[in-house]
DNA sequence: CACGTCCCGGAAAACTCTTTCCCAGAGTAG
DNA sequence: CTACTCTGGGAAAGAGTTTTCCGGGACGTG
């Protein structure tokens, strides 16, 4: 029962190779090796009990199998449905996945950045939009640069814009085409739940909705334009103060469905129907709410196929040229939150 | 614009000391060095932008600042709430978290355990109980060892028995309150949706529900005990099941938040109303699930502090004696979901 | 003033791999 | 038969830190 660790030397020794011929074995090197002494190799290192040391790896290839994912919010479960499918894809290739939870920190975020650069991650898959504030986003981009230069990947998930591959959700499309079904339903005043006015999502799938509703000749009312957190809270705070100042909207589009959630409860806190008093749709159709009652009308976005297909910008070696984008189209899913508006 | 890397030994050299020196400043080490020269280190080392290379210092050091954290499902909202107070911690103390979700599957959990290993990381927190299975325990136990063994720290969540610290929620006084609760409100004939027959947590609180029942000197049914998966899916198939078959239960008891929320999916959709026709709690508190309508009567877990405690435990570094276990109460949550039961 | 002690700087070994370079032997073409 | 090319094995040079060990100077004591 040693406690101590098992070396390739060791290995070497034991199966009378040398340190070269046995490091090619174990890991597969483009020079060949003779059959006998491969089997002595594996033989030994199995009875042994090998398990090679990643740092000293890490150092020797100058490379390691760590592949990073920033978060905003891991409990939230945007993020976590993104990371199940980022997971699934990191571990299919063996690779180890470095979470960081950000809380939308620019400076937590640069942390971790440089925790993956010191640790020579392979990629780094950044999720979530940040803010349009122009400074910070070039701030990310330079550290992007250096992750970069040390031979890293990056890839983005709803962030365009980043020097990057990216997977994009086409959150102007979506929103539109909420906001005609919506139209379709006979709603003409809209109220809008519109998340913080410099998280560049909230803004595109607001710009989305009222293009749409523009395009349609309706007017949207400035005063129906509730900004506010990205949250649950924040559904519920700006729906309370939207209800407070009094609004004439038939519809409330919340533009994400956690805010959404928030706003239903406001909403029947307040003694209100939907969809009969107010009709409510979200956007992202997350899969822990859809029991919701009445259950949302949204638009459905592949969160965990989001998280993989950026995991595979970011892990497919072989791509030199430009930045790829990927746009994943929503898909509109009605469902019982909103009808047609009743009659006064 | 150099596109390389800045190494300890060129500080070293643009200060005009020793890599030795250099060192003992940038880390910070027991040895002192004279003010000035660690001044002239540290100018040295901003100006060129110095980031240490973490495997190297992982190899010299043979340890490093990586905390594993293992959950079955990380989309879960019980996992990945519990992994956000994880997260919180391991931030605050500087140190790196990996994030393996492995599916249940003992294989992929051992793999992960493995790569851990091979990153000589401090600490692994396993998060969500196994199956009762004592072989595949046994085998968790050894790894558990080797790692040990190596020097790693080990905290588990929800999975006492391990050789290992330990939080854990106190199911079944959690189960047993609840069910006292339930009686309370007149319920006498229940039906349970119990998980897996296999898994230690289900068990629990099937167990500490069911005793509570027969000191109350009631009985109950076999056939109003449903086995299904952990999962909204389970709950709602073991429902259905339940329901085709008929039951006399006036109160159902979902052993967790997900399943409770598969079950009211499956009463609706069966005409039932909650709690009219039949009542139902869960197990958990889960945030994301409290906007569910009717709210759902559950035992509430501090799920985001149960992933601090665990971290705190496996990174509080000064500790060797016995494994500890932090037993975690759970707190009955009346809401909307229950009700006294109709008479009939 | 001689001697021991302390403090702090530097040289070098150690950590565990990968990979380059060299070399011996086998095979092949002329 | 010579000269050349392959093939596969081993020695050794890295990779970037930490840490041990050694030594020189300052300081205090007898």
């Amino acid at each position: 029962m040693d406690s101590g660790y098992v070396t390739l030397e060791q290995v070497a020794e034991h199966a009378g190779v040398s340190l070269a011929t046995a490091s090619r074995v174990i890991n597969g090197s483009t020079r060949q090796v003779s059959q006998r002494l491969r089997d002595r190799v594996t033989a030994s290192a199995q009875e042994l009990g090998y398990l090679a040391n990643a740092s000293a790896q890490t150092l020797a290839r100058n490379s390691s199998s760590l592949v990073g994912l920033l978060v905003h919010d891991i409990a939230d479960p945007y993020f976590s449905s993104i990371a199940a499918g980022v997971t699934r894809c990191a571990e299919e290739q063996g690779l180890v996945l470095v979470l960081g939870s950000t809380g939308r920190s620019a400076q937590k975020e640069g942390r971790v950045l440089a925790a993956l650069r010191s640790h020579r991650a392979k990629a780094v898959i950044l999720v979530g939009s940040r803010s349009t504030d122009e400074e910070s986003n070039a701030r990310l981009a330079r550290e992007i640069e250096a992750f970069r230069r040390q031979g890293g990947r990056v890839a983005c998930v709803s962030q365009p814009g980043l020097p990057a591959d990216t997977v994009s959700p086409d959150n102007a499309s979506g929103a539109a085409a909420l906001a005609r079904h919506l139209m379709g339903l006979g709603h003409r005043r809209f109220a809008i739940l519109a998340g913080p006015s410099d998280l560049r999502t909230a803004r595109e799938r607001l710009d989305g909705f009222h293009g749409a509703l523009s395009a349609a000749g309706l007017e949207l009312d400035h005063n129906n334009v509730m900004h506010g957190a990205f949250t649950r809270d924040g559904g519920y705070e700006s729906t309370r103060r939207l209800m407070t100042l009094g609004t004439d909207a038939t519809c409330m589009f919340a533009v994400n469905d956690v805010m959404a959630t928030g706003a239903m409860a406001a909403l029947r806190d307040l003694g209100m129907k939907v969809p009969e008093d107010l009709s409510v749709a979200g956007f992202d159709d997350i899969p822990t709410l859809r029991d919701l009652t009445p259950a949302l009308t949204t638009v459905r976005l592949p969160l965990e196929e989001m998280g993989e297909q950026a995991a595979g910008l970011a892990l497919d070696a072989d791509h030199e040229g430009d930045f790829r984008v990927v746009t994943v189209p929503g898909e509109v899913v009605a469902r019982e939150s909103t009808a047609p508006p009743t009659v006064r």
